[in-house]
DNA sequence: TTCGTTGCAAAGCTTTTGCACGAAT
DNA sequence: ATTCGTGCAAAAGCTTTGCAACGAA
């Protein structure tokens, strides 16, 4: 009992399988931002094996237990935040090679508290993009390439 | 020829039909974030009649000349910005009904600026969401129900 | 033994494509 | 007369669901 996922799956009454380990297993070992799609796939290249519903059904019951963040823009539009990442930051999404990058500067906080002064809306969590060329998509000119 | 989507898809050499005004002025009328599903029930609902294929068609025909900006976060992930909104801003969107409303604030310079000091990106375009509740959704105290 | 969990297969949705018909130029 | 554009129907992706079998407790 150190506080991993599956300790607090055990201890909300949810059993202990091998394909929610190797589910759990692969979500604490990822750095980058997913989706179920790229989350199986990643499994399967290890030489796991989970189901797609089974994938489906678990990421469901992580966000259920706020164990998993998943950032909705839009009905049909999210993704998942990789469990390494905790604190407050903004993503650099190049247009290049699709990478997506976090990022934090001072200006977030300015941002955040001018946002209280001149709105009623009660912020609970802002999410910043920036698009644009990352430095080695720059260098390989690749916007010719753009995929967006 | 005063410079509507409509001049612009004929100087392009693209024909007028009765279905592309439909959609042309649907999107001109609009002023909501929408994607291809609620246009499309918003034109029907109005009584006119297009064909989905139509609808997916005609977007992709104004995102490739660059007359609709679909906001990309990543694959199967996006959605349209009203063509009434031509200038930066951020999406103030609320977890209680689901509303988008556009906002400014003086930090967007300087968050811009400090990252153009701080990193090798290329900024293009800079997208900010912040998820809350609106003062309506506060007030009806609806964060029992939120939707995400 | 019980009942949660899984995989399969099938169903649901949204989006895309092939094709023949109809319309714009 | 051409060629573009449309609708239909079917296909293609991604996600969800029904159900029988399995396995954790």
């Amino acid at each position: 009992v150190n506080g991993s996922l599956k300790d607090i799956l055990n201890a909300q009454g949810f059993r202990s399988t091998k394909e929610r380990d190797r589910i759990l297993h692969e979500l604490e070992a990822r750095t980058d931002h997913f989706n179920a799609e790229t989350l199986h796939a990643s499994i399967l290249q290890k030489g796991s094996s989970v189901s797609r519903p089974t994938i489906y059904r678990t990421l469901h019951l992580l966000e259920a237990l706020h164990c998993l963040e998943k950032l909705y823009l839009k009905k049909n539009c999210y993704f998942y935040e990789p469990l390494s990442q905790k604190n407050e930051h903004g993503h650099l999404i190049c247009r290049g090679c699709g990478r997506i990058t976090d990022f934090w500067v001072e200006g977030f906080e300015i941002l955040k508290s001018e946002m209280a002064r001149n709105t009623d809306f009660k912020m609970n969590k802002i999410s910043i993009q920036v698009f644009g060329l990352c430095g080695a998509c720059q260098a390989e000119d690749k916007h010719r390439n753009e995929r967006w």
